[in-house]
RNA sequence: GUCCCAGUAGCUCAGCAGGAUAGAGCAACAGCCUUCUAAGCUGUGGGUCGCAGGUUCGAAUCCUGCCUGGGACGCCA
C-alpha cells in the first residue's frame, strides 16, 4: 500500500529517527493520527522514547519542532508530549485527487487475491417458509462480502445453500395432504404453505400422532416415495420463484442453488472417510467424532437409527465444494447461534487431514429481535421481507413525488432508494449486534441512512452536470479547511476496504460512507463550488472524486447510486 | 453448571492490536432555501464509558472477578 499518506508518514519517521538517533521503523510504528483535526494530520507521541533518551516527552517534542522540516510538512508543533505535524494540503490533495480521478472505479482495488477463489455460503432460506429478516441479514452481508472479496482481486463463488431437506418437509407434506388446497398454494405458495405449517404445529400440540405421521412422511421422502418427492419438488419450485422476486429486488445472484438435499446421496462417502481415519466412535448408540482434545463437545455424525445430521451434511458439502471449486477460502455467513457447530465442523475437517480447513471461516451475525426476543416461525410471528421492501419503495416514491416531481424514471429511482434504505440499515452496524426489528428505523431516510448517502451522491452529480466542463485535466491542490477532511477521507478508502475485508465487516465501509457524506455536505454548505474563479477546476475535481468513491462504496455494499433523486 | 457475545448521551449506535478535550444519528429546542437538490447545513442542551479491582507515565480500549441481557451446550438446522 503506497500513496502519499504512507509516503508522508515514512518521511516523517525518517526525519524523527534521524534527529533522535533511533531506528525509523521504531518511529513509524508509533506515528498516529491525532484525535482532533485542529491538532494536525500526523502525530508522534514522545512518551515511549523518553526513558531511552533521558529527556521528558515535552522536551523531545519541543526539540523536534526546531529540527524537522520538509516541503511535505506545512507546519509542525509541540503540544505537550505530542509532536504534531500538519501536512502540505496542496501537495497532498493534488496527489490524492489525481489518483482517484485516474483510477476511477478501480480506485481502492487490490491484486491481493488474484487467481484465488473464495466460496461464500449465504442467504440459504428454508423452502416453504417465508424469507425472514434473518435471511435478509445473511443475504446482504454475504452479497457485500462477495463484492468486497472481488474488489480485493479474488474470484467469488456465491452459494445459496437452500434449506430444502429435513423433518419439517415430512410434516408439511402431511399437513398438505390433510388440509391443503392446490389452487390456494399455487396462488400464494409461501403464505399458504406457512399457514399449513403453523396449523400443523398448533394441532400437534393436542394430537401427538401428527408428529409421528410427519416423521413417517419424511422417511417416505428420503426413500424416494413418488408422491412425497413430487410434492417436495413442487414446494421447492414455488418457493424458489418467490425467493427470486426478493433476490431481484436486492440485486443478488448466485452461482449455485445446491441445497441440503443435493448432498443426500453423497454422505456415505464422507462417513466412510471418517471411518478410514478412525475418527468415528460410538457413544450412546450414535456415531460421533470425539473433540475432547479441543475441549469441545463431540460432533454428532449419525443418529442411533442410522440417519444423518446437519454436521454430516455440512461436512459432505465442504468436501464437495473443495473438489468442485478448489477454494482458497470459504466463508459461511450464518447466524452466531451456530458458532459451535462451525467450530466443530472445521476441526473435524482438519482431523481428516484437510489443510484447507484452516481457511474456512464462520462469519456470524446477530439476531433480528422482536420485543427483545427471537422471532419464531413456528408461531407465525414473521414479518414478510417482501412487504417491508415494497413499503420502503412506496415511501421513497412519495418522497420523490413531493421533492422532485419532475424526475424521470421515478419508479426506478424509488426502487434504488427504498432498497438502499433497507440494505444500508442492515449493514451500517457491526454484524454481531442484535437488531431490534423496527419498521420505522428501516424506513428512515434522514440522518445516518442509505438515502442520505445516495442523496449526497445525487448532489455531487448535479453539480458535475451543471459545470458543463471536462473534469480532471486541470488538477492542482486545494488548501481550504472544508476540503481537507474530504481529501483525507478519500485517501483512506483503499485502507477502509482492506479492513472491511480483513474483518469480514461491511459496516466499516458503511460508516466510512457516512463520514465522507457528512464532510462533503459540510463542504457543499460552506463553499460555492461553481463559482467561476481560478480554483473551479480543482473544486470540481474534488466533487468528482467524492462521487466516484461514494458510488463505488455503495456498490460494495450492494446499493445502487441514482444520479438524480 | 460450562463456554461464546454484548453492556458508552433519553433512544439507535461509533470509538476498543492503550494515548491529548469520549463522537455521530434520532428525539427536543433555536436558526438557514430570490444563489450548486432543505432526503441538507449551523447551533444549544444531554455522559460516574455496567460495577469493583489490577497492569501502565497514560485505560471506554488490556487482565481478573462480579452484576445484567442474549445465545450455544448429542440425536433440529
Amino acid at each position: 500500500m503506497g500513496g502519499i499518506w504512507m509516503n508522508s508518514k515514512k518521511v516523517l519517521a525518517e526525519h524523527i529517527a534521524f534527529e533522535l538517533g533511533v531506528s525509523s521503523s521504531e518511529v513509524l510504528d508509533l506515528i498516529e493520527v491525532p484525535k482532533h483535526d485542529n491538532l494536525g494530520d500526523l502525530a508522534f507521541p514522545c512518551f515511549t522514547l523518553a526513558q531511552k533518551l533521558k529527556q521528558s516527552p515535552e522536551e523531545i517534542a519541543k526539540n523536534l519542532t526546531e529540527k524537522v522540516q520538509h516541503p511535505l510538512f506545512e507546519k509542525v508543533e509541540a503540544k505537550g508530549p505530542f509532536f504534531n505535524v500538519f501536512l502540505n494540503k496542496k501537495m497532498v490533495s493534488q496527489e490524492v485527487l489525481k489518483t482517484v480521478l485516474g483510477e476511477g472505479n478501480n480506485y481502492g482495488s487490490s491484486q491481493e487475491g488474484i487467481g484465488q477463489n473464495v466460496v461464500l455460503d449465504f442467504s440459504s432460506p428454508n423452502i416453504a417458509k417465508p424469507f425472514s429478516m434473518g435471511h435478509l441479514r445473511s443475504t446482504v452481508i454475504g452479497q457485500s462480502l462477495a463484492n468486497i472479496v472481488e474488489k480485493m482481486g479474488y474470484q467469488s463463488v456465491k452459494i445459496n445453500y437452500l434449506g430444502d431437506h429435513g423433518t419439517q418437509f415430512g410434516k408439511l407434506i402431511y399437513a398438505y395432504l390433510l388440509w391443503g388446497d392446490e389452487e390456494k398454494v399455487k396462488a400464494n405458495p409461501i403464505k399458504e404453505l406457512l399457514h399449513l405449517y403453523v396449523r400443523f404445529h398448533e394441532e400437534a400440540e393436542d394430537d401427538s400422532s401428527l408428529d409421528d405421521e410427519g416423521r413417517a412422511w419424511f422417511k417416505k421422502l428420503e426413500d424416494g416415495d413418488s408422491e412425497a418427492v413430487k410434492l417436495w419438488k413442487w414446494f421447492r419450485e414455488e418457493s424458489l420463484k418467490e425467493f427470486s422476486k426478493i433476490y431481484d429486488l436486492l440485486g443478488v445472484e448466485f452461482d449455485s442453488y445446491n441445497g441440503e438435499a443435493f448432498y443426500n446421496d453423497k454422505m456415505t462417502k464422507a462417513i466412510d472417510l471418517l471411518k478410514e481415519n478412525g475418527l468415528l466412535t460410538t457413544s450412546e448408540g450414535a456415531e460421533v467424532v470425539d473433540l475432547s482434545d479441543y475441549e469441545l463437545p463431540p460432533s454428532l455424525i449419525q443418529k442411533q437409527d442410522g440417519a444423518t445430521l446437519y454436521a454430516t451434511r455440512d461436512l459432505t458439502a465442504a468436501i464437495h465444494r473443495q473438489e468442485a471449486y478448489e477454494f482458497d477460502q470459504a466463508i459461511y455467513v450464518v447466524g452466531h447461534e451456530q458458532s459451535l457447530h462451525f467450530n466443530q465442523l472445521f476441526i473435524v475437517l482438519e482431523k481428516m487431514g484437510y489443510q484447507w480447513a484452516k481457511h474456512m471461516h464462520h462469519v456470524p451475525f446477530g439476531f433480528i429481535l422482536k420485543n427483545g426476543k427471537k422471532m419464531s416461525t413456528r408461531k407465525g410471528e414473521v414479518v414478510l421481507l417482501e412487504v417491508v421492501i415494497q413499503e420502503a419503495i412506496e415511501l421513497a416514491k412519495q418522497n420523490i413525488d413531493e421533492k422532485s416531481p419532475y424526475l424521470e424514471d421515478k419508479d426506478e429511482v424509488a426502487k434504488m432508494v427504498g432498497v438502499g434504505a433497507i440494505i444500508f440499515h442492515d449493514l451500517k452496524n457491526e454484524r454481531l449486534n442484535n437488531i431490534e426489528f423496527s419498521l420505522g428505523e428501516m424506513l428512515r431516510f434522514e440522518g445516518n441512512t442509505g438515502p442520505y448517502i445516495q442523496y449526497t451522491y445525487a448532489r455531487a452529480c448535479s453539480i458535475i452536470r451543471k459545470a458543463e466542463r471536462a473534469i480532471g485535466s486541470n488538477v492542482a491542490g486545494l488548501d481550504d479547511p472544508y476540503s481537507w477532511p474530504i481529501v483525507k477521507q478519500l485517501e483512506s478508502f483503499p485502507n477502509v476496504i482492506y479492513i472491511s475485508f480483513r474483518e469480514y465487516e461491511p459496516s466499516v465501509i458503511a460508516k466510512y460512507l457516512i463520514d465522507l457524506a457528512q464532510s462533503f455536505n459540510k463542504y457543499y454548505g460552506q463553499v460555492k463550488i461553481l463559482e467561476a474563479d481560478e480554483m473551479i477546476d480543482y473544486r470540481l475535481a474534488l466533487v468528482k472524486a467524492v462521487s466516484i468513491v461514494i458510488k463505488e462504496g455503495l456498490r460494495l455494499l450492494g446499493i445502487q447510486a441514482p444520479e438524480k433523486m
